[in-house]
DNA sequence: GTGGTCTAGACCACC
DNA sequence: GTGGTCTAGACCACG
């Protein structure tokens, strides 16, 4: 499966789940068309209860990237990729935005902030 | 007032309260020995639930970054700065982390995440 | 052929065939006694499941509009028209009246409802 | 209360709440900044579950029509006004125009179609 | 089998 | 007290 799950990430387990479908539609993992896990399955898969996956899906459906086949399942809707691409742009730099933010008010340079970053950027890069 | 609360940050208001003093004190805007406001002023001045503010203030003794003055309010206390420097220091390298994993699950190598960093943090250098 | 399928129209597939059956047997489209495309082929031509169709065919058998001819198919059954002409006239006046309900809760009055349906009707009008 | 829920209207009783509030917003009854009642009174008030009341106004959030005053409860948002107003007109002309469709595709000429609405539009009046 | 809705009840953070 | 999230389990319509 695609998708990992972090209990105590602060986010709301849904809200992972709609956002870890948007960067795999924008990445490809999902294509266009393609069927995604039902509602129990990924329950299932993912050890959580069938509604919190329903409710990820229900939103990703007012992003108007699934798309409900009746009877049948949920499939990535026509436009998922762009919007998808764009979504997950959005989601970084909204996040990138906050901590550069809350890094500026409390009184580190430009320059500090630059040199925690690439300290951060290579352990990432380490650990991969 | 040296606070800016943002309630649709996702962070709760006593937790932004609680950052942004301790980076008061890691910057030196806020010195060791001086009295913070009290909490129905801070309320008063922030339009926030006193509650709120006393939580925050309860969260800081606990830190051991404000000590009670008996009769007088609250003191940015002894050892204050040192705990203060490490915080701010350890709050940004958490939320980086936090960032950068997610944009390389959702498929982001890392010359594509630099160029996002580059670009917001001229932005911010901007608006500055 | 003369049936429509709109899949995002709140109606299910079924009851959209039902429904247009009727106002066709209603309109003349289909004379008594006409033989009705097999489920089969009238699920190609719709691209829909063939249970979706079978099930309206149940459905209109169950409302006498159709009679099975073993062997041959289904037909328009005899009574067919005078029961689709007030079918027709009930399944339109029902969902006016859902709707004049809905508008009248929702604070408009007469003369704003009228307005609405006045425009509504003129565009219809011309898209025809 | 304001809210009258009907079980069996075909559309899901969340939605009702939805339609219902926006329509009161629209109409006034609802003010800009005023609390509406909390989760669980209005459950309560309507006998329905906690979850149904919460999902809808959700939803009306999403649709910011609602804004979340953390800890305190959901007010009407500054710009929800328009918002409804723009959203009854449209819900209203939605469902116009899918009787007004059907009427149509059923071989109802207008005059036909404006006979029955009139009769429905003196009938309305009349319970009223 | 599929999604969609609803109920019931729990726990959490916040004010 | 408030909303927000999650679990558990049920029923329905649909293909």
């Amino acid at each position: 499966m695609f998708l990992h799950i972090d209990a105590n990430n602060g986010l709301a387990v849904y809200d992972q789940i709609v956002r870890q479908i948007k960067f795999s539609v924008a990445d490809g993992v999902l294509a266009v068309g393609e069927l995604v896990p039902s509602v129990r399955e990924l329950a299932r898969e993912l050890t959580i209860n069938p509604n919190t996956v329903a409710r990820a899906y229900r939103q990703l459906q007012d992003d108007e990237v699934l798309e409900s086949m009746r009877g049948t399942g949920l499939i990535v809707s026509i436009g998922a990729r762009k919007i998808c691409l764009a979504a997950r742009k959005r989601l970084i730099r909204a996040r990138l935005q906050e901590v550069l933010l809350e890094a500026h008010h409390g009184g580190l340079d430009a320059e500090q902030i630059q040199t925690l970053f690439q300290t951060e950027l290579k352990s990432l890069k380490k650990k991969r």
